[in-house]
DNA sequence: TACAATGTAACCGTTGAAATTACATCTTGA
DNA sequence: TCAAGATGTAATTTCAACGGTTACATTGTA
């Protein structure tokens, strides 16, 4: 089972945005770029703004980005748009028996390592930041040249 | 998205086995402890078997583990049941636009970031053995009484 | 040989992802 | 003012995976 591909999109669509900062930035251009539908684009974009990481223009179009990209992490972009804050990462199974001695505890048992595990996970996320995507897609870019 | 319950439901069929060794451990016994069915528990121990991390017993019935508790991490039980060694932690949109220089570049900007972080996952999936689980499991079991 | 168990195919219902269509709404320039 | 171009969003579709279930062949042993 994978973490769905709305994490990568999202990182691709912050690429575009800071890479073509001269261009007005709209859902038809990310979505061409992404080789995806529009519309997949602007939900997404929902997403980050309502985590704070973006500003949409209605109407005229155009998307901003709302810090300096040293200041956004991979672990805001995926809890902005993978992440239900009620759900942990790994999933349990909801009906163990309560009359069988494993059953009634293995769940406990397990929820201190797992929780452990995500927030190793979430650690390393916030470790990487937009501002190493730009370095890294600007130095690719400038080799193919 | 989550990572499947057929995680949880292996490290839980392992503590059955090991906290009921006198008796003689059958799929029927573990989806009652599990509340699943029979048959979800054959193929999980199936997927085990593959791994090298059980013996089942055809005909007669029971299951035993093949290795000392501290040496099977939640590592090797997540690669057993739940990862398709093909495909990555993160899953990537398919189809980047390749005429745009964020398109064509992007994968390879993205893949050695994430699998930095699906290795931490793994490394701290790791560090978690069965032994952990018995000895939590059987301190919660005497605290019971 | 009966029985109790595993092995496995086949099918079903549900859920979520991703795509798509359609249309209301908004902003601005002509 | 109003047409054009953009976002916001609901509704629908397709597809894949998970988890569950039934059914039955196969296996080992008392």
């Amino acid at each position: 089972m994978q973490i769905s591909s709305r994490f990568t999109m999202a990182i691709h669509m912050f690429a575009c945005i800071d890479t073509f900062q001269d261009m007005k930035m709209t859902s038809d251009f990310m979505a061409g770029s992404i080789g995806t539908n529009p519309v997949i684009i602007r939900k997404l974009l929902q997403q980050l703004k309502a985590a704070g990481l973006v500003e949409v223009s209605r109407g005229t179009g155009g998307v901003t980005i709302t810090r300096p990209l040293n200041e956004i992490t991979f672990l805001d972009i995926y809890n902005a748009v993978e992440c239900n804050p009620d759900e942990a990462l790994f999933r349990f199974h909801e009906n163990p028996n309560q009359k069988c001695p494993v059953g009634r505890n293995i769940h406990h048992v397990l929820d201190d390592k797992l929780s452990a595990v995500q927030k190793a996970m979430e650690k390393e996320l916030a470790g990487i930041t937009l501002a190493d995507v730009k370095n890294d897609i600007s130095i690719r870019i400038a080799e193919e040249q």
